[in-house]
DNA sequence: CGTTGCGTTGAGAGGCTTCAACCTAGGTGG
DNA sequence: CCACCTAGGTTGAAGCCTCTCAACGCAACG
């Protein structure tokens, strides 16, 4: 085994992608996720003007933030996979901006904000990789207008797809090229800003063009190559150093 | 004079609209913009793939974060007002994910992390609040996700004016409900994911509507409630607890 | 076995883009 | 002082990408 065990906790695994943890790092962040609850999907994590209680940290399923209009339309602005974590800081805020919901049924747990100070005081290194995750958010937002504001239907989907594909790869949860993405199409359209019509149609074009498979709540990705390219895909923002994120057909399971 | 005088550095202008700040506090501020450059317009200052040199402070002028894409097009991400900061903890990046460039000459700073670092660890309320500026950068990043994902044209640019109205208030440069907005037709749809020629006519609707008025490089908003109601306009993503965000027409000049 | 959620398909409408031309103001050089 | 040049604003026309509305299929489920 050249490679260590990986730690049963995603945001160890996250972390790792950044950086090298010693043991003592990882125990510590190991406890933050003993107690965890599970809540089921559609589950309302957090409403938009309710007083931030504690940080989110996903442990398992996916979850996203959204914004609503008053029509009723819903922008979603970001996902939630296992190993993301809410703000950092947001115990600064009084109230939320946005609300936060589960796309499936998830594990999440509630961080005590002063106990993730003191595990971010005790341990620089942990302190920089976590804002260094902050940073990445921040990116991952920059590259989610630059998606809706300058990309076409087909080429939103596959930019998503292939950053969803990296992300859920950081923490070991792709196998054999594809992943659990329990979205279905009109959850994909308040994403990208399309209808779910319309996504229905790009959808068929990416399968037409046999760049992905689709079903049963799970994603594969048929030719990375030719995805990335059509989405002009940069992993670059994602800042995964330790990740091989450059290859097109990345997989955990390595000798 | 129930007000005392405003600084003469932005930063401390913004940061006052999140929290009282002592005279020490201010005097520590007021030192980051000392030594200052000025740029012409049109200057490129961070490359995308540059290593991260400082901090950036914006002190006059404004800029704005681009993303590009291989055909040419670009994507305006983020504007960068008197007062704004670029990412706090940017040296821990090791290379930029998207460029920083000026609409008009500009009177900018490179802060030394050191230096930063150093301020935010003798003041605590200081890095609080710059801490809490970053969330709602980022919470500005949501609410441009939501702008091109799910509002029409004309709503894209009221909202981008009602924003910037707020944004260039706190800071002191609001004048008349008007300011300067250096920023041409093309560049306004870089930003909102529009042609050029659409955003001229979307401009056209909104002064047809006796909503602004702009021309030579200045915005003013003739109705703000009508403006605000057109865009769903919400402000509370800019989080401006001491600033009286909530008033159609804000300015600083109080008796 | 009806209901419900979700994917799929068709048809028509509309918002926005593209291309192209033209206009205007400001700056520069002869 | 005027001719020219350039950047940027404006307008028209044609087309397409995407939306809306509506219907239908289908599998899961009580």
């Amino acid at each position: 085994m050249m490679q260590a065990r990986r730690s049963a906790n995603p945001l160890v695994r996250k972390l790792e992608a950044f950086t090298s943890l010693s043991e003592v790092e990882c125990v510590a962040l190991e406890a933050l996720g003993a107690s965890s609850e599970t809540v089921p999907s559609g589950t309302d994590l957090v409403l938009e003007g309710d007083k931030p209680r504690g940080i989110l940290l996903v442990l398992e399923g996916m979850a996203y933030r959204y914004k609503m209009r008053v029509g009723g339309a819903r922008q979603i602005v970001a996902y939630l996979v296992p190993g993301d974590l809410g703000d950092l800081d947001a115990g600064l805020l009084d109230r939320m901006d946005h609300g936060i919901a589960t796309f499936s049924a998830c594990r999440v747990t509630w961080i005590e904000p002063a106990l993730l100070t003191g595990i971010r005081r005790s341990h620089p290194k942990i302190d920089r990789t976590l804002r260094l995750g902050t940073l990445v958010d921040e990116a991952t937002l920059r590259e989610w207008v630059m998606n809706v504001g300058c990309r076409t239907a087909v080429e939103r989907l596959a930019h998503l797809f292939c950053e969803l594909f990296l992300r859920m790869d950081v923490v070991g949860l792709v196998t054999g090229n594809g992943y659990a993405l329990p979205v279905n199409q009109a959850e994909l359209g308040d994403t990208t800003g399309l209808s779910n019509v319309h996504v229905n149609r790009s959808l068929q074009e990416l399968r037409r063009r046999g760049l992905i498979h689709l079903g049963g709540k799970t994603l594969t990705i048929l030719d990375m190559p030719a995805l990335r390219a059509l989405a002009e895909f940069k992993p670059d923002y994602l800042h995964l150093s330790r990740h091989r994120a450059g290859l097109p057909f990345v997989s955990v399971a390595v000798p």
